[in-house]
DNA sequence: TCTGGATATGCAAAGGTTTGCAGACGCAAG
DNA sequence: CTTGCGTCTGCAAACCTTTGCATATCCAGA
């Protein structure tokens, strides 16, 4: 029922080779018979079978995503900026949340692999064997984490954290409890490694509290022990943990100093 | 590079027709050939093409699911929701954020077309025009909106606003403000007319304000009039909306209730 | 022994496109 | 007039599977 390049070539008189470079190689045609081409294609509603185009040139035009958890606020942003990036080069952005469930990440690795060009990984905890096996069938990106071999994408979180402490220290606190992010995330460790070092540049004390879950619940379950530390400000993995803890610490009667108080955090996955 | 169907034909000593229907139809080959196909695929690595089988079949086995705005809360559990189901019955969806924006909506609707078995729509003020021509090109599933004419799936929002306002009523408020939604959108529509018949019955004073971009910034954007208003008591459309109130009337210095006191929200897209 | 059905496999066409190669044509330079 | 080049278009193979049909084999029943 839909039109093929078939259609378009009997209808406007030329071979399908013709239609084929109307639309993948324009500057090859005629510019007559392009525009011929073209008001007939449109006319008919053809659109190039991806699925052949695929078959021939071996590129799909899709690139996979793979993150950990899409309601991780986190997470949209960086699609977002993705499928933006993507769509101005003509590519699509395959999103899939593997919900960090090892049996779905296994078998997306490989469903995944045969429909795109390319994959970038979001994904902090996805073991690095499964990793480096996908690497092994499909051009792979990681993001915020390093594998040796591949190319990876980070952000300066390390950078942030230090700021963050900077920021706390100037305000004059001497106690600042790190709530961590989970164990094996490359960010985590990243965080903990220069909030600890500009701590101690600052010669205040900082108390980590973790491995953590990287969730509201996480931060919940901190609550109670960052109370009993006394510490007088706490700097978080990540957003959700943030209000975690403040949700915490709020049922435990401690409210947290609102936008206008020092407390203070900074946010990464 | 990678195996194809004839590959493992050859490594296996049957036909490419076995090999295919070992994958597609096991049960009309010989289970010893298929143990025997099975093994050789496996060690050559080898997998269907998905482009080749789309191609013949006329299925992808994907789904798109066009959503909005993928920063908004409300979608990732819808989003995580179809995929898992989706994934059990051997689909995937394809998820992209139209930001709302109607160039990026017209472009994708094509796009998509071409690569999907069908389309999930979750993007309450993309033009009904749109829709109904993207319903021409492939099979089409709304949701939270009504289109005559396709399948809709619909949350039943107005049930909400109904058990939202009795809530308040009969907690005391007489004066309830509704923090509207955006025009256009039907959920928007449903809340306002089950939230005012569930205040008159209640005898309750329902003072709708907006419609309101559904962001924080329509939320900031009221504060100030909600204030003016004397309200004992809002509605907010959903959460984004009510973070940005609960925001702006901050900033005016007038504090919303902590979590125990009577102020309440109810959300939907 | 023959017939007929069930089971398992092979054969080949089909699906819609891309692309290297070759042919046609026009035109300028010699 | 010939040669050569540049521009445009046609031809046909190739990409990898699926699937209707035909063939082969085996076994049970008569």
């Amino acid at each position: 029922m839909p039109a093929t390049i078939r259609d378009v070539a009997r209808a406007s008189g030329v071979h399908i080779s013709t239609v084929s470079r109307t639309f993948s190689a324009p500057h090859l045609v005629n510019p007559e018979t392009r525009s011929r081409v073209l008001a007939c294609a449109e006319h008919l509603g053809y659109r190039p079978n991806r699925a052949a185009r695929a078959l021939i040139t071996g590129r799909t035009h899709n690139i996979g995503l793979i993150v950990a958890d899409i309601a991780n606020p986190f997470f949209p942003p960086l699609i977002k900026a993705a499928e933006s990036a993507a769509r101005h080069r003509d590519y699509h952005i395959f999103v899939t949340d593997t919900n960090e469930d090892p049996a779905v990440e296994e078998e997306l690795v490989h469903a995944l692999a045969k429909q795109v060009d390319g994959v970038l990984l979001c994904s902090p905890r996805m073991s690095n064997s499964l990793i480096e096996q996908l690497s092994r069938e499909v051009p792979l990106v990681v993001i915020n984490r390093q594998v040796t071999g591949l190319p990876s994408v980070v952000m300066d979180v390390g950078q942030g954290a230090r700021l963050a402490v900077e920021h706390l220290t100037g305000l004059g606190h001497r106690h600042i409890a790190l709530l961590g992010g989970p164990r094996g995330s490359w960010t985590s460790r990243e965080i903990r490694r220069a909030a600890t070092a500009a701590a101690r540049t600052a010669d205040a004390e900082l108390t980590v509290l973790g491995p953590n879950q990287p969730t509201e619940h996480g931060g919940i379950g901190q609550a109670e022990h960052v109370h009993r530390l006394g510490a007088t400000a706490v700097l978080a993995y990540n957003d959700l943990m943030a209000i975690g803890l403040i949700e915490g610490l709020d049922s435990l009667g401690y409210g947290c100093p609102r936008r206008s108080a020092s407390s203070a955090s900074t946010t990464s996955r």
